[in-house]
DNA sequence: GGAAATCGGACAAAAGAGGTCCTTTAACTC
DNA sequence: GAGTTAAAGGACCTCTTTTGTCCGATTTCC
């Protein structure tokens, strides 16, 4: 369950590209700029993005990244499972990819109650909801 | 929130030596032998265990560690902070102890809302529990 | 005294997190 | 076409954490 800095630095980079009016193609530069964070290390971060169909890449000069969706529809979770990888909420929150299906973990069927709220709210809260707190 | 193998062989180390009469000594030795865990690694859990008053220990020949109180007062919460220190439920679920008081992050609010369901369930569920869900 | 056990610190291997750099490719501008 | 700017992708690097091992010291039983 545990989130790297990869997600954060996601989450701040969509947020920024967020704040811009909508259809924006802004360069990795731009919003590595807008949120302190490392160019390069968010560039690749944005390659996941890309090929996760959250962002689209532009090519070439004044180009950039812009956002395929409006914010309202991009989830959080749909962000984790871009970075992260995907079947992330099949992790068990307390042990992650050690307790699957055959070897489950000392506490698996306590995790499973509590693990569709957590769903909920990760697919409940959008990049909309994060942009919106950000600027306030 | 992420829990290490820490956390779990202490919890199976406990659950060995709670499956065992009330009240008996066992070394160390003996509790990796049942859960095939590194004797070396498992002795040092255990003493972090007995530093917090979870288990007891008795040196010299033909001795070893016992429980403090009955496996039902055993909460695993008490574990989890013996091991991976105090204060574990102040972490963010999401960002760990990068999420504090003045620089939350981006769902600590969302956070707050389930995180007194899952101290409950850590609270809720002791040694007890476990060793009969091992044992079944 | 010898054996068996914990205590505690130093050390080390492996994995993961976080990040840089460089080359290639694509697209725009002149 | 040349130059410029930007993403694509892979190799590499460093630091921290995890997951241990090992050894000497101490305690206690026989």
């Amino acid at each position: 369950m545990r989130l790297t800095k990869e997600t954060e630095y996601a989450l701040r980079g969509l947020s920024a590209l967020a704040r811009q009016p909508q259809g924006s193609v802004v360069p990795v530069t731009g919003l590595a700029g807008a949120e302190d964070l490392p160019r390069s290390f968010l560039a690749k971060i944005f390659q996941k993005l890309a090929r996760n169909g959250i962002v689209q890449a532009s090519r070439g000069a004044g180009r950039g990244y812009s956002l395929v969706m409006a914010p309202e529809e991009v989830t959080v979770l749909g962000v984790i499972e871009a970075v992260e990888g995907s079947g992330y909420m099949d992790h068990c929150l307390f042990w992650g990819g050690h307790c699957g299906g055959s070897t489950p973990c000392l506490l698996h069927d306590r995790w499973a109650n509590i693990k569709p709220q957590l769903q909920e709210l990760l697919e409940g809260t959008t990049l909309a909801d994060l942009t919106a707190a950000s600027a306030g």
